[in-house]
Parts: C-alpha cells; structure tokens; sequence
RNA sequence: GCUGGGAUAGCGAAGUGGUCAAACGCAUCAGACUGUAAAUCUGCCGGCUCACGCCUUCGUAGGUUCGACUCCUACUCCCAGCA
C-alpha cells in the first residue's frame, strides 16, 4: 500500500459498497459525489460555500489547467490545494477526455495532437506528458491518459480500447518514475487510477477490464459512459464484478441524471464526478425530488415556497423560488450561485443517502422510492 | 402658429410599388445540457390550423394603381428648430 493513500471497505453488499479512501489531503467517504472543478474552481461556488453544502472532494481537469494558468504556474504555486487555498482531497482528470473530444484531435501511437480551444495553439499529449503535467498539479488522485471514444461502432471502440491499453503500461511507468522522484524529495505520493473502456460493449468492457484489473494502479475509472443508456447499468456491473474489490472505481462524468448516480453506486461505483449539477444550475434546470425544473419558467413567478420543499440546502432553507426565479429572469450571477448550491447540494446528498442506504442495507428500497418520484 | 422629421408586431429597428406576416436585436414562452471550448445552445414568437393553407395587419380615413408598409390628400399624435 502506498504511504497516503488508502481505500477500506466497511460495509459490502452484493457489488455496493461503503468506505473510505484515505488521501494525503484527507478522507473520502464513499460512495460520494466529487464536485467538478474543471478550472480549479466549481463555477459559481466558493469552496466555503462547497464545504458547507457537503462536499468531499473536487476533481480538476489537466487539460484545461494546461492551457491556462499553465501546470508549471501552479507547481510554482506550491500544487493545486496550497494555489486554490481547496485543503480537501482532489482528483485530476487526464486531459485524455476533453483532447479527444477537440475537432483537432489527431491521435496516434504515442498520444495525441491537437489545437488548443482558446488560440488555436497546435499542442501535443501523450501518456509521459499527462502523468508529468498531473504530478506537477499535484492532486491526490489522477487518471491514466486515456483514449476516448463516443461511439456506437464496435470497431471504434475496439480501436480506442487497444490505443488505451497500449498506453497504461506508459502512465503506469511514467507515474512510478515520478512518484520515486516525489518520494525522494520528501513530497506526498499521489495515486494513479487506469480508466476502463469499451463503450457500452459487453465484450469490450470485459476484456478492458481484465486487461487492468491485475496492473499496479491504485484505483480504476469507468470511462467513456456518456448518458443513461439501457445498457449502463449492466455496463457498470458486469466492469466491476472484474475489478478487484479493494481497490476504489470511480465512475468518469456520470451524475448529470440521478439514476446514473444510484446504477453506479447499486454496482460497486465508490465516487462519480459530473458537471451537470452546477452547468444545469446556471442555465436554470433545478433538480428536485419530484424531478428536474426550469426555474425560468412562468410558473414559479409567485411561488413563495423553496424550489424544492424540504430540502436542507442554503437556497432552500433561506429563498423561495419566486426570488430564485426573478434572479434568473434578471440574469443576477447570485441566482446562478444559488441554483448551483442546490443543484450540487442535491446530488452530494442524493449519494450520501446512498451511502447511509447502504449502510442500512435499504438501498433498492431507496432506490426505488427515490427514482418513482423523480422520473414519475 | 410656422418649418422640417417621424408614426411598422410587446419594445427597438429594417423595409421604401409586387418575392412582406414583414429582416435583425431585445423581451416573452418553452426545450436541451452527463470525465465543462457551455453565465451556453435550440425552438417558438399576429390570428385560426396537426399540417398544406387560410385570414387580419405596417397611426386614422380616403385616393392613385392590375398591385401599396412603400405614391397622393386630409386628419390625429410625437420629436426638433423657429415664433
């Protein structure tokens, strides 16, 4: 076991489970919802105002902290939680995502060429350059550099599949090189997970995940899941009844629709991150218990109760959504705040009953309960 | 009172004899958003109709013309300058 990182296991049942991943900067307990914090900022929140809402754990973007400020800027800095003042644990997320997803992307053996979004700057990434920019952005978790794919074409996620494969024994080598050089100047370890692909492919999943399950990571990410399919679930299951049991998964950018998020955990997922929550918030989509809401809408104009009764929230403890409404008909950045508290509350809440389900072994019942009302 | 300028859909604003139910912007009313190129994007936006389509509109009332938001006359109101 590595120095300052951890995950232990205290309550199993079927493929969920509930624990705990110790980290450098802090506990996790999972499952748990991480905040997406692409820019080394959940948009529109403090991390006051994250911590008061319940938030765990961020997760940041290589790619983006790439382009602006620069990883060497925030090295400089002292690493991400000493330049963002963010004292709890944090995640990075290779860049693999975002570069693949770029019109410019060009991959081939070693990694991949692309332009930078902001000025068209022609860059380049492999698996070394990921692992070397994460460690300088110094998060307690980071993911392998993978190649992504969205596709339903069972060739082009093979493809992606094997490119990814090819490239983990790189990050894995690369990642080891850097942790022994952290090591020796006395700077904490910071864990690598490798991301399983294979789309929403029986065969290509399986295969993904018996490649991985056996290397020297210290987690695993689901990948390249984009929205609720029929398949998903099953996706999910059948990845972790592969995936060693003492070693965290955390499910890669699922958590926009709350069924993702009770799939993932039901199927051994312990940590998801999305940015749904907060992107949804500031456009105005509330999520409540009784489904998801346009607060622009005309008719909560007079409505003087909290968007969303009951729940425990800052906004809903404190505004009503005739004023959360007017916030947003007037396009005052604080409606955007507020929603984005609620939206973020809502989902870390929705995954810690999840866990405390769990705990009380009613999770389906939950479930249930949970997913009639919302999706009624 | 005189002299100019102007009155177009909720607002602003194009159009200046036919292809105008009328560009464009805003507002309205809805929708989308899943490892954030996203404080973004899309649709609707005179009336009736599921739709083809039909009907009524461009200050008011007349007129010219095959045909007018576009030309003419009168009136009403606005704005600027001068009395």
């Amino acid at each position: 076991m590595n120095p300052g990182f951890s995950f232990e296991i205290k309550k199993q049942n079927g493929l969920a489970r509930v624990g705990t991943i110790h980290t450098p900067h802090g506990d996790i307990q999972t499952p748990c919802f991480v905040g997406a914090a692409t820019r080394a900022t959940v948009k529109a929140l403090t991390f006051a105002q994250m911590k008061e809402l319940g938030s765990q754990a961020i997760l940041a973007n290589t790619y983006h902290l790439l382009l602006a400020p620069g990883v060497d800027l925030i090295e400089k800095a002292g690493g991400l939680s000493k330049f963002t003042s963010y004292e709890g644990p944090t995640f990075t997320d290779s860049g693999g995502f975002q570069i693949l997803s770029l019109p410019s992307a060009k991959v081939d053996f070693e990694g991949v060429t692309f332009k930078s979004h902001i000025n068209g700057d022609k860059l380049r990434m492999t698996p070394e350059s990921s692992m070397q920019a994460q460690w300088k952005i110094g998060a307690d978790i980071h993911m392998a550099f993978d190649c992504v794919a969205d596709s339903r074409d069972h060739d082009v996620m093979l493809k992606a599949m094997k490119r990814t494969h090819e490239w983990l024994p790189i990050d894995i080598a690369e990642h080891q090189k850097l942790a022994k050089e952290a090591e020796a100047n006395g700077k904490p370890y910071q864990a690598l997970y490798a991301v399983v692909q294979g789309g929403t492919f029986e065969d290509l999943r399986r295969e993904s995940a018996e490649f991985m399950k056996d290397l020297p990571v210290d987690g695993f990410g689901i990948g390249s899941l984009y929205t609720t399919e029929d398949e998903t679930p099953n996706i999910i299951k059948l990845t972790n009844e592969i995936l060693p049991q003492n070693k965290p998964r955390h499910l890669l950018g699922m958590g926009s629709e709350p069924r993702d998020l009770f799939y993932g955990a039901l199927y051994g997922c312990d940590t998801f991150d999305c940015v749904g929550p907060t992107r949804q918030a500031r456009n105005g989509a509330i999520y409540t218990k009784n489904g998801r809401v346009n607060i622009k809408n005309a008719r909560f104009k007079e409505d003087f109760n909290p968007i969303d009764e009951g729940c425990e929230c800052y906004c809903c403890k404190h505004y009503s959504a005739a004023y959360l409404h007017h916030l947003f008909k007037t396009d005052e950045i604080t409606g955007k705040t507020l929603a984005s508290i609620h939206n973020e509350y809502f989902i870390v809440h929705t995954v810690d009953l999840i866990r405390e389900a769990i705990l009380n072994d009613t999770l389906e019942d939950y479930m249930k309960d949970f997913l009639a009302k919302y999706y009624n």
